[in-house]
Parts: C-alpha cells; sequence; structure tokens
DNA sequence: TATATTTGCTTAAACGTTTAAACAAATATA
DNA sequence: TATATTTGTTTAAACGTTTAAGCAAATATA
C-alpha cells in the first residue's frame, strides 16, 4: 500500500476551476470572496478530507504557531499542571506546545533549547534545572529575538519576563506559622543556594528567625538536592545534633516525603516531637500520613499568566523591552505534620 | 528594537559568491562538495550563526521530524518515564517529540489528534484516556498514513502496533503470591472493564481464583476509575462487606494508595489483616508506610521499544502492514504491604 | 590524441501556502 | 454618458530549503 498523498489547496481549487489562491483566501473568511465560492471551497475541502498544510503556511507566514516549554521534569504536579493550564490558554489562540525535560541536567537543558529553537518555536517558557547557572543559552534565545519567559525558577540577572510566587515571603509565612504553633528550635533543609528561588527561601526564613528573636544555628540550615532520598539522609543528619530541632521546614515536598519517613520509622512523633512543613503542595502531601503542612504555589494561575505574557509578546512584531515580573503570593496549606494548637 | 532576521542559506551564498545549492550540499556534506568549500561554508555558517530553518526543509522533504504523543497525563512516574525514554531513542535520530495531554478525556484526546495531524507529525504514539471507546479518531490517523503506536492502554480491535506488558499475567502473579502468603480471600478493584488492559487484569484475576481452586465471590470484584479519592472509596465498601476479604489487589497504584491510606486510619494492620498489591510501582509506592507491593511496568523499556517500533516504519516509505505486538513481562516488587512470611 | 569519467559547481523547479498587485466586470456617482 | 468605486477574482512572487538535471573543467582511460 503506498502513502496517500494529501489533498492541498491546489486540489480543491483544479474541482472548482478557480485560482489556489481564491480557495486560500475562501478558507479564512476573506471579505473579497463572494459567499456563493466560500460555500463551495468549503464543501469541497470537507468532502476530499483538506487538511491545511501547517509547514507551509508556517514557513510562508513567518511563525510556527508554535511555544517551546522546557521544565526540569513532567512527572510533578506543580510543572504538570502549570503546562496544562499554559496550553489551555494558548490552544486557544492557536498556539500548539513541545514540551521538552531537562531532568535538571544543564546538558540537556541546552539540548532542549536548540531543539526548540531548530523547530523554529514562536517562543519560550522556561524553568530552570537545578543545575543550571551559565546563562548563556538563554542569552542566545534573547538574542535571537524570540520571547523568552521564565517561570518558578528563574534568574534575576536575566533580563527577561518572569512569573513566580514571592519565595522570601513564603518562608516568612511558614516560620511564622510554626512559631505559633509553639516551636523555638527551626530548622531548614533548603535547595542549592545559587538557585535564586531557594537562595530567596533561605534568606527569608533568616531574617524570619530574626524577627521572631530566634537564634540562628548554623546547624539547622542544611542545602539539599530536594529528591526523596536526600530529605531522608538530611532529616537523619538533623536527628543526630545535639540539640534536635522541634520544627523543620523543607523547601521541597518530595524531600519532606523523605524526611516524614525517616520520622515515621525512628517512630518520632509528628508534630508533637518534631513538626514538618514542605513547599509545593504536591498531591501526596495530603495523602501520606500525617499529612504535610505545605505552600502552594498556584501552578495554575502561574501556568496562566505564562501564557497571557507569551501572547503580548507575540502580538508586537518588535521586541517588548518591557518586562513582566508578575510576582503571586504563595498560600499556606495546613496540614497534620504542624498542626500542634 | 526591531526583530533580526535570521540568516538563511542564501546570505552564506553571497559572502562566498557560490549557489544556495551549493552551500545546501555543503551544510549535508554532500560528496560532490570540495573539501574547501565545504570547510568555507561552515566557516561562514557559524560565523553567521547560521541555524537551519526547520519549517523549510520539512515542507521540501515531506516530513517534519515530529513525533507526536498522546498520554492521559505526564504526571504519573510511569508516563513521564516511558517519555523520557521515546524521547532519547527518537532524538538520536533526529526526531522531536510533541507531548500531549489527554487528562483522561476522550473530547480532548481527540483535539490533541487533530491538533498533531495539523502540525504535521510523521506518526503517533498513544497511550488512549480511560474513558475512550471510539475510536474513528485513531482510524483517521490510520487512513492518512501516519504510523500509528499504541502503547499501555490500546485496543486489539485497531490494527496498529502495540507495546505493553501482560496484563492477564500479571494477575496470574498477583494472586500467586496472595496465595503463598496465606491469603484466602482476595478482592479486586479493578479498572473499567471497556479498557482492555483492565479487562485482561479481571481476566487474570478469576482465571487464577480458578486455578487455586479459590471462590469467586461478586461482592470481591469492583470496578473503579483507579483515582486516590475512588481508591479509598472502594476499600470502605470492601470493609463494609460482611466477610471481608483477607488482600486486596487493586490494579492502580494511585488507588492502593488511597486504600491504604484508610487502612490506616481504621487502624487495619497491612499485611496482617489485610494485605494490598498494587499496580504500576510507582515511586511513591516504596515511600509510603507501609510500602506498597506492585508490579512493574517496564516504563523504560516500553518507551524504548515504541520509538524504535515508530522508527522502523518511519524508514519505509510505504506502509508496513506487518504489525508488532510486543508484549513485556511484568514484575512484580514485593513490599512490605503483602510480605506475610 | 580522442573519448570517457569524475569533480565541483549552477540552474531551476519544487514543497503548499499566503499576499501584494493587477485586472475585469459590475455597480455607483457625477 | 463618462468616471469612480466596489466586487470577485487571477497572477505571480515569496517563505528557505532540497534535489534532479545540466554543464564546464579537470582528470582518467583508451
Amino acid at each position: 500500500m503506498a502513502k496517500k498523498k494529501k489533498t492541498t489547496i491546489k486540489d480543491i481549487a483544479n474541482v472548482l476551476n478557480i485560482s489556489p489562491a481564491a480557495v486560500s483566501k475562501a478558507l479564512h473568511d476573506d471579505s473579497r470572496i463572494s459567499k456563493k465560492t466560500k460555500k463551495a471551497v468549503k464543501q469541497v475541502a470537507k468532502n476530499l478530507n483538506y487538511q491545511p498544510n501547517h509547514l507551509a503556511s508556517a514557513l510562508r507566514k513567518g511563525k510556527s504557531n508554535l511555544v517551546g516549554v522546557v521544565v526540569p521534569r513532567t512527572n510533578s504536579n506543580f510543572f504538570s499542571s502549570v503546562i496544562q493550564n499554559m496550553e489551555e490558554v494558548l490552544n486557544k489562540e492557536g498556539y500548539n506546545i513541545i514540551i521538552t525535560q531537562s531532568n535538571e541536567s544543564f546538558k540537556k537543558e541546552c539540548d532542549n533549547i536548540d531543539t526548540l529553537l531548530f523547530t523554529q518555536v514562536d517562543g519560550i517558557i522556561a524553568s530552570m534545572a537545578n543545575e543550571t547557572v551559565d546563562l548563556s543559552y538563554y542569552e542566545k534565545v534573547k538574542s535571537k529575538g524570540i520571547p523568552l519567559i521564565l517561570f518558578d525558577r528563574g534568574e534575576n540577572d536575566l533580563n527577561v519576563d518572569y512569573i513566580g510566587i514571592n519565595d522570601y515571603d513564603s518562608s516568612h509565612i511558614i516560620v511564622e506559622h510554626l512559631v505559633k504553633q509553639g516551636c523555638k528550635r527551626i530548622a531548614h533543609i533548603g535547595g542549592y543556594r545559587h538557585t535564586r528561588i531557594f537562595n530567596n527561601r533561605i534568606r527569608g526564613y533568616i531574617d524570619a528567625l530574626k524577627k521572631h528573636n530566634l537564634p540562628l544555628d548554623d546547624e539547622l540550615l542544611i542545602e539539599s538536592s530536594l529528591t526523596t532520598e536526600d530529605g531522608r539522609e538530611k532529616m537523619l543528619q538533623l536527628l543526630a545534633l545535639e540539640k534536635r530541632p522541634d520544627a523543620v521546614y523543607v523547601a521541597g515536598d518530595y524531600a519532606a516525603l523523605g524526611a516524614l519517613q525517616l520520622l515515621n520509622e525512628k517512630d518520632i512523633k509528628l508534630p508533637q516531637e518534631i513538626a514538618l512543613v514542605g513547599f509545593g503542595n504536591e498531591p501526596f502531601a495530603a495523602m501520606v500520613k500525617p499529612s504535610i503542612t505545605s505552600i502552594d504555589q498556584h501552578s495554575a494561575e502561574i501556568g496562566k499568566q505564562a501564557a497571557k505574557v507569551f501572547l503580548e509578546h507575540a502580538k508586537k512584531d518588535t521586541i517588548n523591552q518591557s518586562l513582566n515580573k508578575i510576582i503571586l503570593k504563595a498560600e499556606l496549606v495546613i496540614r497534620d505534620s504542624s498542626r500542634l494548637k
């Protein structure tokens, strides 16, 4: 069986004995085409099962109507929810998205960006890998004049649009909550400082401790890759301290889960002996025993806003120099792991 | 700031005073181009920061080098692992993938397929939504002569390539394991029967019970949407029975998690009072307390095989009528939730 | 030395669409 | 009646690449 060749505008034109141009215009409801012709064209198009060739129109129009997305991974509720909402907004405007995952690898992230540029995407929406410190690849995108929007994991140094939550404030909200529960020795298992959001969470943690006149103890502040495995390990480290903390604020839910497992295994009572707070409000935070208090990052909103910012750019034919830096207020979802009173 | 216009093959040709055709050939290492010219072309290409226009070459060559992927969702470890491995294999051969999510909605699934066809993908690799019973959209893809490969959730009726595990056998393995642990009243919270894989798991469950001379009790076989929430509910239903089961085999890990939570809340001892087995080996299965015994579906292998099958098709210019139906043997990962001896 | 082959390039058409410009016919305006 | 405008269409070029066919010069073969 040979491959069928697809029907083109030309085929429709031949059937009706009109020019391809007329067909194209009829299909786009051009005002200069008669109703009669439009009707006939659409009928024939349907009969022949015509599907427009996106490549050809993209080439001619100079835009692909594709938006590239780069995320560290898709199998986290946060990213998949961001993507889903982003997609919804973009689809409505005729854009499709190409999703790529970096798996937290800088190399893969660069490859992904190359791939996306090669595919002629009209814009890139990205959240950077944990590893990423060298921003030259992002400069490359910028230098091509392609709209670049970062979310969650971004960098202030790069002069690009950004959508995220206020990490500094989030730490304040968490510490405040723990203080209210009566905790006095609050530890922080944070992410790597070179990633802006994690640095902000650490700064917020430190400043919030000061604000509540709690002593800052170096032992209680640990940097972590924030995987489940590393969460266990860092928790073990905290338990080994002479003066154990009475609360642990973990900068990611997966690591918080690891910490929780360890505490459960050691039969340490949550929240009585140690209160636990995570970050990200992954669905499992509500499902584990005890359920984990966590920060909700408004993933849906972030996705929608990112898409909207891209669309703003896309509508202008010159690069918009006015930057959008959208900072959403995060929300603390209080659950059993930290509910003392 | 105006948009920069990208350098094309023509620009390179102008610099070197040769024809665009020569440049194209030089870039593709055509044997008829001299080493000297090739070197010069590549140097100039680099200097001008040339990036090939994928749309133009795709249009000319009649293929986009894009593969469309349709999954129910990306935020499950199974699907994201399948995708990641698929991507790796395809990238090596110069293909990129477009990921779309159906969110288990039939309507969204159809939209996604339309989108992919519109984007001129060279093939589609899909796993169907729970809801999907009408297969006409898949027929549409087939009728276009575009390679279509299904994995995990597929349909035997559709004459297409398929990669998945042996669900029927998996049920046997699970029941056998539970019988070995001494269980005598094994319940099954299954998926919807109209989805082939779930039907196979149910058939396997029934036949395995017969094989071990266990009575088949209608009360013990329940269909479910297999969400965490529904897992709780169906477990509750089982607990309400006059004669409770001593083991529950849940056809999905998320639902198994819901069941586990409920059992934990009711202080029912696992595995002593009720043994629990899930399906899918999601990472959390190992992380919860007690850890859940589950079936590993070899997601990496499925992803790689699906990609390979697509590549086989892509290499031929006619539709290959010989079908690949690859059935992998699943592996039971035994954990605390069912370890009695 | 005459002829064949190879090398290294050019020309031109093609992929399927869009769109500016042109144009004839119909209709409106003076 | 002569001129202007509107309507409905066609023509042709363009988007950036690839590729079959052609051709001149260099080299090999007889």
